[in-house]
Order: structure tokens, then C-alpha cells, then sequence
RNA sequence: GGCGCGAUAGCAAAGCGGUUAUGCAGCGGAUUGCAAAUCCGUUUAGCCCAGUUCGACUCUGGGUCGCGCCUCCA
């Protein structure tokens, strides 16, 4: 039985969907007006995983993640870009597609844009509006009237009260309350055409909020099952999307919150406003993306990350040896039978909530039974239960080969030079045998020697 | 200030009230011409102080330290 942390319940609680067999899943995505960092890699990885485990385990599954194509920073960088708002969007989305494709994450089934549902969310705020809960201030931006609402707070287990002595809210008088929030913002004289739509409070755009509670009921239904996104994200964003969702439908919004941890440097939680991030293409050029994916998953997904060098270095090495295993025994390919002791193990891990840290160290001893017994049987069941986390689908060899930098040493003169080794250590001449292993390790590639013959890997 | 999360061996990271986590690194052995890879064995743990218990890394309370949210953020 699957348990889920559920962050409205601060606790594990087993899940059931709503419909037996079904499961709605949304999942909080970009703002695409940059490339995706190493964050945002995490948050796309944990969900696909989180996905891939639910259709594992049966349930046939809608999986919702929105791209936030109109807002403030967006308007803003466009601006300096002197481009649309369109050429910036389609650039970034095209980029996160390409990184999120190299981490083997899989596609939603609906990626919503925000600029497609303008006019389910203006039926929405006129909902709220008829609810008493929306009003249309001075300045034109209809607000939420967080107060009128009475279960606001119930996911982050803030206070009205507690908000208030924070005092880092801005005061904004045209706000009933400086805790109300912004449903629909009024056009500014100064703002293109491209980021004004008409609605009967006059031209303007969606608040953030509003999106996701409008594409969420559009694509899911008013009450669905699953809503994930970062940890930042539980307050104010998800409190508000509460506030809005069941404020105009009248119903339960959401059964299960999952957050996910962050991606921290230097012990400090990476992110745009600090600076600190990493792009995830960055990255890619030094790691390989399953190396990265894996160092994703070694972690569980509600604990922080920490990102250096030396971490996807350890990933590295950790990946090798689970390819290394699967290099010397040929695996067909199988479906997943669950009855064995490492696929139970490897089940129950995934059924604590998504313990992947646990369910790994499963695949390392199914590693070792590997190596010891050379069973095809055993390597077949180790690519499989990878294969439900998105690991060791490649071919071995072009895994442990794989990664060649410019300049570098190319197979042919590789197995030239392993080939004079060779016939070296034929006439027993051991020096220049060594010689050669050593020129190789200097260029990165590493020799092993088998009663077959030899074979290498990089470095 | 309010609310929340965490502290595990050299590094990273899980489960668990009593029995080997796991990966990397180290050490000893097997194997190898020597290595590498692999196998076998093995050294390093559980922030501090109390309490509960026959027994706590694991539960409870109190400290200390770190991190996050309260403002855009995955």
C-alpha cells in the first residue's frame, strides 16, 4: 500500500484516489523566461518518478504540469530583450523541453500554458466575485479577500494573526487587507497588447495564483488527487490556489500535497534571487545526465540536495558500478515480476514514499548478486526495477565509454593502443604493456583486463 | 518575531526500539604477470542533557547548531 507525506496532514498517510483506479496529478512547472537550474531539475525528475511509480503500480494516471507563460518577470525580460512575450516563452519552453528530455523525464500528459486558459480563469474570479470572496479595488486589480475565507492557512499552518506580526508584508492600499492577493492585475498604460486581455473589470492579466486553480479544475476536475511542486512553493502559492479553488467551487480542492526539498550550495538553498544557481545545461556539459538524475534520486525527495563537484563525482562512480555489473551479464529485457525478494524490497521503498534512496541501495545489492553469479535472470531483473526510476536503460558499454571531451583519445586510436598491448603482453613484454595502460589512464581511459580479452572505460 | 524541517561513520545517504543499510574512500585477503574490475572479510556512526524501556541512533521533554517559509522563487 502506497503512503504518501501528505503536507496538508504534515504526516504519511496511504493513498487513496479518489476514483479506484485512477489518479489526477498536477504539478506546479516553470516560469519560462530563463533556462532551468539544477531546482528545477529536481522538481521535474522527483514528479516524473513519483509518476512512473503510480503507473507502475497500476493506476492509470493524468499527469498536469502547467508552464507559467505570462508574469512580471517575464514582461520584464522580454522588455530588455526587446522580443515578444511569445518568442521569449516558445525559446525557454523549447529549452526546458531539451533539458528535461536529456534527464529522462518523461511528458506530461497536459502541459497547460497560462496564456491558453485566460478565459476560465476570468470565469473563475467571477465565481469568487458572486462568493463575496473577490472584490475589485480603487486601482482596478480585483483581490482575493483572504479573510472571507475561512480555511486560509490550513496548508502552510500559518495564521492570519501569525502573517501579520511577520510584517514583511507589503502595504498596498488598495488592498481590504495586506494579505489579500491579486486575481486579475489592470493593464498599465505602459504594457504591450500582447499582455492585456479584456475582461468586465477592464484589460489586464492573471495574478500567478489564479492559473493553476483554473487549469487544474479544466484538466482534472474540481477535486483531484495529487498537486506537487518545491517546498517554496506551499506558501503563499498553494495556500492561495486553496483559497481560490475551493473558495469558487465550494468543494475539496486537493487530498494530497507533496513538496519536494530543495537544491542547496554551499549548504544554502540554490535560487535565482541568491544567485547561486547552476543551469542544468551547465551541468550537462561536465556530467552525464543520468548521473545527474541519479544524484537526483539518491536523496529522498523531501530532504535537501546539496550540489558540488565532488557529490556528482561520488553519483558517477556509484552509476558505474550498477553499469559495470550489467556490462559482464547480457540482460533481456523483462517486464517487472514483483515477486521476488530484491522487487519486494525495491516495492516497498517506492510505497514509503518514494523512498528512491532506500530502493537504490536495493538495486546495489541485486548489483552484487549479479556479479557473483553472473545470472542473466538476476541482470534482467536489475534493469528492470532501474527502468521504473528511469535508470540503466542504455547500453552498458556506451554508458561506460560514453563521455568523451574534445580532443580526447577516439575509439579507433583507443583500440589501436590496446591492440600493440596486446601483442605486448604476448611476448611477455610487460614494460611496454604497463606503458601503454599508462598512457591510457593519463587520457582518461581506464584498461580491464578478462580472460576474453581487454575492454575499457573512461574515467 | 511567527511557523516548519533537519542534525547518522572520512564523504554522501536510508531503514529500524534489540539482529550487515547502501555507494564512495580506507584496511586485509582472493583473483591478476602487475593493475583495473569483481568477490570475501573488515575499520570509522548516530549533536548535547534528561526521561520512558529489560534494552534507544530509533519514542518523549529540554537545550545547541544548521536550513527553510513568512517577498518573486522548483
Amino acid at each position: 500500500m502506497l503512503k504518501i507525506y501528505n503536507t496538508l496532514a504534515r504526516d504519511k498517510q496511504e493513498f487513496r484516489p479518489i476514483d479506484v483506479s485512477k489518479v489526477r496529478m498536477y504539478v506546479c512547472g516553470m516560469t519560462v523566461y530563463d533556462y532551468c537550474h539544477l531546482g528545477h531539475a529536481r522538481v521535474m525528475v522527483v514528479f516524473d518518478v513519483v509518476q512512473r511509480w503510480l503507473r507502475a503500480s497500476g493506476y492509470d494516471v493524468t499527469y498536469v504540469r502547467n508552464i507559467t507563460d505570462i508574469d512580471d518577470k517575464i514582461i520584464k525580460r522580454a522588455a530588455e530583450n526587446r522580443e515578444s512575450i511569445h518568442a521569449l516563452t516558445q525559446r525557454f519552453i523549447d529549452a526546458m523541453h531539451e533539458d528535461a528530455d536529456a534527464l529522462g523525464v518523461q511528458r506530461p500528459d497536459h502541459e497547460p500554458r497560462a496564456t491558453q486558459y485566460i478565459p476560465q480563469m476570468l470565469d473563475m474570479v467571477a465565481q469568487l466575485e458572486q462568493n463575496g470572496l473577490a472584490y475589485q479595488a480603487a486601482d482596478g486589480d480585483v483581490n482575493y479577500a483572504v479573510r472571507k475565507f475561512d480555511g486560509y492557512g490550513k496548508l502552510s499552518g500559518k495564521s492570519l494573526e501569525d502573517l501579520r506580526a511577520g510584517e514583511r508584508v507589503e502595504v498596498d492600499s488598495n488592498k481590504h487587507d495586506p494579505l489579500d492577493f491579486v486575481l486579475w492585475k489592470h493593464a498599465r498604460p505602459d504594457e504591450a497588447a500582447e499582455v492585456q486581455w479584456d475582461s468586465k473589470w477592464g484589460k489586464g492579466r492573471p495574478g500567478w495564483h489564479l492559473e493553476c486553480s483554473a487549469m487544474g479544475s479544466e484538466l482534472l476536475g474540481k477535486h483531484f488527487d495529487i498537486h506537487g511542486g518545491g517546498a517554496d512553493l506551499q506558501f503563499p502559492h498553494h495556500e492561495n490556489e486553496i483559497a481560490q479553488s475551493e473558495g469558487a467551487h465550494q468543494c475539496q480542492y486537493v487530498n494530497y500535497w507533496m513538496h519536494n526539498g530543495f537544491v542547496r550550495v554551499d549548504n544554502e538553498k540554490m535560487s535565482k534571487s541568491l544567485g547561486n544557481f547552476f543551469t542544468i545545461r551547465e551541468v550537462l556539459k561536465k556530467y552525464d545526465a543520468e548521473v545527474v538524475r541519479f544524484f537526483i534520486l539518491r536523496a529522498h525527495y523531501r530532504s535537501p540536495l546539496n550540489y558540488s563537484d565532488a557529490h556528482l563525482d561520488d553519483a558517477k562512480g556509484a552509476l558505474t558500478r550498477l553499469y559495470t555489473a550489467l556490462k559482464s551479464v547480457t540482460a533481456q529485457a523483462a517486464a517487472v515480476g514483483w515477486n521476488g525478494d530484491y522487487a519486494l524490497r525495491f516495492k516497498d521503498a517506492m510505497d514509503d514514499d518514494f523512498n528512491t534512496a532506500e530502493a537504490l541501495a536495493v538495486l546495489f545489492d541485486l548489483a552484487n548478486e549479479v556479479n557473483r553469479t553472473q545470472s542473466p535472470s538476476a541482470a534482467a531483473e536489475l534493469k528492470s526495477l532501474a527502468g521504473v526510476l528511469g535508470l540503466l536503460q542504455r547500453d552498458p558499454q556506451e554508458f561506460l565509454q560514453g563521455g568523451a571531451g574534445a580532443g580526447g583519445l577516439d575509439d579507433a586510436a583507443i583500440n589501436a593502443l590496446i591492440e600493440s598491448r596486446i601483442a605486448a603482453k604476448k611476448t611477455k613484454d610487460f614494460a611496454e604493456a604497463d606503458r601503454i595502460r599508462k598512457d591510457l589512464l593519463e587520457a582518461g581511459i581506464v584498461l580491464e583486463d578478462t580472460p576474453n580479452g581487454s575492454t575499457w572505460r573512461r574515467a
